[in-house]
DNA sequence: CTGATCATGTAAGGGGTTACATGATTTT
DNA sequence: AAAATCATGTAACCCCTTACATGATCAG
């Protein structure tokens, strides 16, 4: 599935919580993939250098002499990042729209109600469209008893999309 | 996502059904993607030449002479597909086991209940362990209010999974 | 002092996307 | 005659994976 600069954000995002090394870099996505996401070395170390040579991320000097570099952000890190949270998801491409919430929801902190709440309704309104898109689909699959299998699959992203709508919903209603 | 040859058993999967040129496939794909998966011209037309030249697809001669295509399977061609219809599903990564499941059940006529019944297996089987996994991380995410974003995507996709082995165990009981 | 972990990379190759190139056939 | 669609490709570029390479530091 093709994506979007992911990595990039993934490291800003990362590095947005305190400065850390490329080997901390994997070793959080390691412990925090499961859910969503992982990299390995060959990608993240070349990531960090393109990254610092556009300014977006930082080497913090220790005193003493280290083969240990520990990045931050810079401020156009900053600002990167907070508009890559609060921008639109909808690329009209159903795997990439999930894998786009999905990395920003996993960024935020549990202060950030507004953007939280932002983020949430942004997945709603696609998920709406995406379920009449399927229902569709479903309507004009069923005349088809050949396609059983193709059927079953837009039966299966049906439920799990009117399930995930009732979810973002209840957690609207419970903060 | 990387993915193991998908593009070659989706071009397998559709000539298993009939005859067809790149073109034709092109088109297919369009067609029937939504739910799951496209490819470009750039990627199909090298493949079915890799496929041609592998033996598992053969060039149907037309009588004129024209600049269009025909390709069928070959034996070879017909044995890897079914080959790949019963092979084992997990890989152990959710997203690489999800999709293979799906583009499977894709390829499925409404006639091979065996198969059918076989692969649903296979999937229940993946699904439960997910969820047993998801509910472990679950138990500890609680734990840190902070990781709010986690828990929703945690709680996100074990209503997916819960939901998805429901519609399965359902399948299996109706026929 | 030996093995585990920390730490930073390069190389080769597969898969996927977008853009480009070309020409035949069919429809308006 | 022009435009849309049929039809088959190549080229450049990005992302991702696996394997390889190297050396420092720390714990037993």
């Amino acid at each position: 599935m093709a994506r979007f600069n992911t990595l990039q954000y993934m490291i800003l995002g990362l590095l947005s919580r305190k400065p850390m090394t490329g080997y901390d870099i994997k070793q959080t996505f390691d412990q925090e993939k499961a859910e969503f996401w992982t990299a390995p070395f060959s990608q993240i170390y070349p990531e960090l250098n393109r990254l610092l040579k556009a300014e977006l991320i930082a080497l913090i000097m220790p005193k003493e002499a280290s083969r240990k570099k520990t990045y931050q952000l810079t401020a156009d890190g900053h600002t990167l990042f907070k508009e890559w949270l609060l921008a639109p998801l909808n690329q009209g491409n159903t795997q990439l729209d999930n894998d786009n919430f999905i990395l920003r929801l996993h960024f935020l902190g549990s202060t950030d109600e507004k953007v939280l709440k932002h983020l949430l309704n942004l997945r709603c309104q696609t998920l709406r469209i995406e379920v009449a898109q399927l229902e569709l689909e479903l309507n004009e699959v069923v005349n088809y008893p050949e396609q059983l299998g193709r059927q079953l699959i837009i039966e299966k992203e049906l439920t799990n999309k009117k399930a995930e709508l009732i979810l973002w919903q209840k957690q609207f209603q419970d903060n």
